[in-house]
RNA sequence: GCCUCGCUAGCUCAACUGGCAGAGCAACUGACUCUUAAUCAGUAGGUUCGGGGUUCGAGUCCCUGGCGGGGCACCA
């Protein structure tokens, strides 16, 4: 044992130590469960009302409270000492007095670090200065900390009331490989996961209000498909077979309307083998939803009442702050096509414009890459410069040209656009919808165009889903169907610059 | 994949044109029975991300590798 100590850290050896000099004094490090009366918060909120009600004894106490959590601070004064202790939902503090305590536990407490685990049980009062405590009549280990947590100092602005935390734990690379350490320290990152929570629970709530059964599609799939993007590849050893991890649910949620189940949902992890950016995780969440008997008109009215349901519930309010913008969310949101937005930014209208005109504007503005990029893909270019920056209010694009959209129904005013949206918000695209394509020999003739341009070394391009052509011969009506960047938005509610604190354990090349 | 910035004690950060690697917090010893960034006195703590090179001498300059942040590309 001792030989395990040599090599450590002065910080790790003093706390092994501890705990060797805990099983000395009987004292067990590592409890088993414990019944706490409040939470931090409770505590706290018990001993207020008992205040308000003059129910406090003449010592100025309120009722006793058992409290379970974290030391998170420690001020020793010698025969005293006072220490925060923090649960999953607030802290509270603790007076330690030897005269309370008796000499034996009072000196125990020399055996204890800042995070380690504990339970306290001890009338509530309010301090001298003001913050409502637990006087301490006990108190056990029910967990020892071994390795040091990076707490930052925390001080209480007397003016403002606003918690400033010094030194901290800051490094972005430590705080995402050691999310742990990183929730422990910070309960603003605890709150971002937990209104994550209440805004998936909010999304689901809306879908099933609106009658739409929640289900389940394959990860592994034989054949990928539904989006455009590289998929990560595995395989299954008693089929001897590759398979993929999906790079959206679309295929199958829409086999599911052809079954007559009409109104379907899936919140999934969706996986794209590509670079990472701010806002791009390989593995991602997405809601996908799909509507027999609706159009893509009827699905943005869809998501504009979806937004409000879960802006009421979570936030409590129509507006948002991200970064320096505030976003309203007022419907109708605004509807721009994408072709006569662009068309008006240009001053003349795309469609009447040659491709090489449409090239030499790609070129101008730095679009790199313009290679093989058919028409469609460059004005989706040109339209990425000069529009999308601007759309941070929430805003429709709709009626994509057709090449973009294999999945999409042919607009039904002009066959040279699909019936498709994208909305907006922030700048960043969120939501998809369209008309969904239900003509199975359009959608074969789309297939077809997707494979040869992978055949012409297009990775990303569609290959050809038999079996999702023969459920469509069975017949799907019509359907709208939409997907939502559900980590993308959590961005947006919770004011985050990246995607990465959004999701608990983003990916990061593996440490060794 | 490309550009760029960074990696120094458990944490947050210093260290000039190359010249003995430092501070605050945390830790340890001591004082203190209402403190709250507690205070006061003292002590200890380092593979400066790894490897190589230049130099009398490298945290610092050069080469190379690793990991990360930001940006770009990719992402219909």
């Amino acid at each position: 044992m001792a030989a395990d100590v040599e090599g450590l850290s002065q910080v790790l050896r003093v706390r092994r130590e501890k705990l060797e000099a805990l099983r000395e004094k009987a004292i067990q490090p590592f409890a088993y469960a414990f019944d706490r009366t409040h939470t931090a918060a409770s505590a706290v909120a018990d001993f207020e009302e008992a205040e308000a009600s003059e129910r406090l004894d003449e010592a100025g106490h309120g009722g006793t409270a058992t409290i379970g959590g974290r030391i998170v601070s420690w001020r020793d004064m010698g025969k005293s000492a006072f220490g925060h202790v923090e649960d999953a939902a607030g802290r509270i503090q603790i007076y330690f007095r030897k005269d309370v305590l008796g000499d034996e536990s009072f000196e125990d407490l020399e055996l204890l670090d800042l995070g380690d685990w504990v339970g306290v049980t001890g009338p509530m009062f309010r301090t001298r200065t003001g913050e409502v405590s637990v006087r301490a009549e006990s108190w056990t280990l029910l967990t020892k900390s071994l390795r040091p947590l990076p707490l930052g100092k925390v001080e209480t602005d007397a003016e403002t009331g606003e918690r400033i935390v010094h030194s901290g734990f800051a490094d972005q690379e430590a705080r995402y490989r050691q999310r742990y350490a990183d929730l422990a320290v910070h309960p603003e990152v605890r709150e971002v996961f937990r209104v994550r929570a209440q805004v998936i629970t909010a999304l689901r709530q809306f879908l099933d209000n609106e009658g739409f059964l929640e289900v389940e599609t394959p990860v592994l799939q034989p054949l990928y498909g539904g989006a455009a993007a590289e998929p990560f590849v595995t395989k299954h050893n008693a089929l001897d077979q590759t398979m993929y991890l999906r790079i959206a649910d679309e295929l199958y949620l829409k086999r599911l309307i052809v079954g007559g189940l009409d109104r379907v949902y899936e919140v999934s992890k969706d996986f794209r083998n590509e670079g990472l950016s701010r806002f791009h995780n390989p593995e991602f969440t997405m809601l996908e939803w799909y509507q027999a008997f609706t159009d893509y008109e009827q699905q943005m009215d869809l998501v504009e009442r979806m937004l409000l349901h879960v802006l009421d519930t979570v936030r409590g309010g129509r507006s948002l702050t991200y970064g320096e913008h505030e976003i309203h969310f007022e419907p109708p949101f605004r509807r721009i096509g994408l072709v006569a937005s662009l068309s008006e930014a240009l001053g003349t209208d795309v469609h009447e414009m040659p491709d090489e005109a449409l090239v030499a504007k790609a070129e101008e503005l730095g679009v790199p890459d313009l290679e093989g990029a058919g028409r469609g893909k460059v004005i989706d270019k040109i339209f990425g410069e000069l529009v999308e920056p601007q759309l941070v209010q929430p805003t429709f694009v709709i009626d994509h040209p057709k090449e973009l959209s294999p999945l999409a129904k042919e607009h039904r005013a002009d066959p040279r656009l699909t019936e498709r949206f994208e909305l907006y918000i922030g700048g960043v695209e969120i939501f998809n919808g369209f008309s969904e394509l239900n003509d199975p020999l359009d959608q074969r003739a789309r297939f077809e165009a997707q494979a040869s341009l992978r055949a012409a070394g297009d990775e990303e391009a569609h290959q050809v889903d038999e079996d999702y052509i023969r459920a469509l011969e069975y017949g799907m009506p019509p359907t709208g169907g939409v997907g939502m960047g559900v980590d993308r938005f959590l961005m947006m509610v919770t004011n985050q610059p990246s995607i990465r604190d959004v999701i608990l354990f983003p990916v990061l090349r593996s440490e060794d």
